[in-house]
Parts: C-alpha cells; sequence; structure tokens
DNA sequence: TACATTTGACCTTT
DNA sequence: AAAGGTCAAATGTA
C-alpha cells in the first residue's frame, strides 16, 4: 500500500461488500516482454471487443516513492516558454491478437 | 511466506 | 446509466 493512501480507497469495504468470492484459475496468453516488470490488476469486458482488456501496472509502484521534485522558472520572455509535462508512462496496448 | 493473479465490487469517466 | 478503469480479498505459486 502506498504510504499516502488516496481519498477513495479508505472508507468503505465497512459492511461485507467486497467479501465473498469463488475462484476458477483462467490462463493467460503469454504477455509482452518490454523492459518492465507489469503485475496484472485488472481485466474487462470491452463492449464490441471479441477479447477481454488487461490491466497492467508497474511492479514497484509502491516501492519506487523517491519524494524527488523539481521546479523550473523561464528566466526570459524570449526562449521557448517551458511546458510542464505530466510522467504517465503508458505501454503501447494494442490488443489485436 | 512473500509476491503475483483472479475477479466482482467499487469508483470514475463518458 | 453504461462503459471503462482500479481496488483488494481470496487464492495460486515458487
Amino acid at each position: 500500500m502506498s504510504p499516502v493512501p488516496s481519498p477513495h480507497q479508505s472508507h468503505h469495504l465497512g459492511h461485507g461488500s467486497r467479501k465473498e468470492k469463488r475462484m476458477r484459475k483462467v490462463d493467460t496468453f503469454a504477455p509482452h516482454n518490454d523492459g518492465h516488470q507489469w503485475r496484472k490488476y485488472g481485466e474487462k469486458k470491452i463492449n464490441n471487443c471479441n477479447f477481454p482488456r488487461y490491466y497492467y501496472r508497474c511492479t514497484y509502484k509502491d516501492n519506487m516513492n523517491c519524494p524527488a521534485t523539481k521546479q523550473i522558472q523561464q528566466k526570459d520572455y524570449s526562449d521557448p516558454p517551458l511546458i510542464p509535462v505530466a510522467d504517465r508512462i503508458w505501454e503501447s496496448s494494442l490488443h489485436l491478437f
């Protein structure tokens, strides 16, 4: 669990909502071999697709809690302005097979 | 026994 | 409301 819990995920769960489950092992087909280590966290049927969509995240999402930040400031107006870029990493994920 | 998957519930977005 | 995205208990696996 991450050190700072997000606002949701905290309450509910109080009286037996996400409780009883049954299990059935379904085999997954061999996934992608890029340099990342992925952990599956979900699977959904998408409306007009024949195959489900799988959701993965980096395995180290919770370990990599480095609190690094940085600030930048534009120095003068003649420069091209610097735009902050959100660090979001996608896996190019087309489930076409 | 620690870590990954499975899977419906829950949350967000459309 | 429906579709899409995430959570987390139960379960599997090494």
